[in-house]
DNA sequence: TCAATATATGAATAACTATTCATATATTAC
DNA sequence: GTAATATATGAATAGTTATTCATATATTGA
């Protein structure tokens, strides 16, 4: 197969296939979408912003069982949205930085969804 | 199981509850942060930041077979992440507005990637 | 109309991931 | 130390999704 080259966005093709990242690189941002593209996972972060919370209240707000918050939890943190600390018999969750509440209003945005 | 209800993020907690988005708001950010959380779309999106490109050009940017790039691009319109126009044999995909990039480029700011 | 090219699509398979269940670990109160 | 509570985790299952292969559709040029 062989395009039209006289087409103009020949030059972007060009530039996009030179611009294109490594595929590391590729693989991490796409890593962190991942992280808040499911539901149940979007959901604990939509919980989240409104301040650190533990497990519990965070199973309240989000609904399902423990094991699966837990789970979700685990995945949150391994890719940097969250953060934990103890504090006695709980451990609360928060959001790592801003940087992933701008995301989601960003992406609410998008879709003139109100948070 | 009984959390702890003096630790000061009890508020948190019931505001949480009280403004967690309908499912369905919910379902539908999750989809569309889903569409750009695996890299072969990602790549596809990374490509056309750098203007519209016919689906002959895309599978040179990303890689990866023909028929597997269409997929991902008819997932990619189905969410409006990119659009399409036919220009004679070929079809052109472009990003569909700013609300997109501007996703991208903060997803990218947060992981200290350079676009 | 026919051949050639670009793109799309249906079905099957393979890879991946969320959830569940059972159980383990860690903390506090006694 | 023991019981009770909160959270985490391993293994299995079930549901989801990306890719491949073969083929279909649509456009252009002859």
């Amino acid at each position: 197969m062989e395009c039209d080259h006289k087409t103009e966005h020949e030059g972007a093709a060009r530039r996009a296939l030179e611009n294109m990242p490594p595929e590391e690189e590729v693989a991490r941002v796409a890593a962190t979408f991942k992280a808040i593209s499911e539901p149940s996972r979007l959901k604990i972060l939509f919980a989240l912003r409104h301040g650190e919370m533990c497990v519990f209240h965070i199973v309240e707000a989000v609904g399902g069982a423990q094991s699966a918050v837990s789970h979700q939890l685990r995945l949150l943190k391994a890719c940097g949205m969250v953060r934990s600390r103890r504090d006695g018999q709980n451990i609360v969750y928060s959001l790592s930085d801003e940087h992933v509440v701008a995301v989601l209003e960003l992406a609410c945005a998008h879709l003139h969804c109100k948070l």
